[in-house]
DNA sequence: GCTCGACCTGAAGTTAACTTCAAGTTCTGT
DNA sequence: ACAGAACTTGAAGTTAACTTCAGGTCGAGC
């Protein structure tokens, strides 16, 4: 059995059978037919679903998801040099959600004293402190 | 003036006036209709409303965020002291966002040398490591 | 060869947090 | 008094990532 079956895989990744359906239907992964219309799975599907799955717990969208895969090699399997890079470029966005909660959670610590929430003097609700020369009154929250 | 119509709340807020209306719905803010049936909120609404958007960016959803506005002392307009015991609740929120990535970003810089993605092997793909033990194949990714 | 679990499809349903729309009403300025 | 901006409502639409459903087909084991 070097082909797995759409239960198979599902049991193997975790992932539904119903995502799986769904995940072919966005192009994320493929299948070849038997001759009763059911679906096959290589192996290395399982692979391409864990990198699915782990892309979205980075925080990818699964149209981001099918842009990276989009730029692995057609035509052979992917080998782990290939995984690898697709994986590097994750960091950044992770530093960046780190760096954007941490902001968040300073200005909160700044505000918790005050328990204002203004929203004309507080960095915490007008990060930005735009529209703040606008007169009192007339500010605008982050969108 | 000291109260505001919709378009003014909104246009203070940088909130929609259709989100402030959905917000009404599901009981976030309230207001005081004019013989004519419009809206007029009393000017803490204000900063109530910069609550719901800063709990917003915290994490929270709309539901939570109605459970915390729930505990301010009714029949009054909520102090600095009210708020501030409110705010302070996000505080180990963020925290365990924080970590959550990091232990991400952790594991991703461990797989990026081996660019595995495996699913029995790779912390990554399947960070509690559970049914590791059901022989190989039989694995489940992070659900 | 028969059964019954696994599989197939397309359509519709789900959740959150809104937005958009249509058709009508109110308020403000001149 | 009248134009037009701002407001009202309820219903339907939006997006992502699926799930559920109905009604049928396939295939592995006895």
């Amino acid at each position: 059995m070097s082909e797995l079956t759409i239960g198979e895989l599902s049991e193997r990744s975790g992932v539904s059978t119903s995502a799986l359906r769904f995940y072919e239907e966005r192009g994320l992964i493929e299948s070849r037919r038997t001759t009763g219309n059911q679906r096959r799975y290589a192996k290395a599907t399982l692979r391409r679903v864990a990198f699915v799955r782990t892309a979205q717990r980075v925080g990818l969208s699964l149209e981001e998801v099918a842009d990276a895969l989009a730029t692995l090699p057609l035509g052979r399997t992917p080998t782990k040099a290939d995984w690898a890079r697709l994986s590097r470029s994750w960091r950044p966005r992770l530093d960046e959600q780190i760096r954007r909660i941490e902001l968040l959670r300073d200005r909160l610590d700044g505000c918790i004293g005050c328990g204002c929430l203004s929203l004309r003097t507080c960095t915490l609700v007008n990060p930005g402190d735009y529209l703040a020369e606008d007169g009192p009154g007339a500010v605008r929250l982050q969108p």
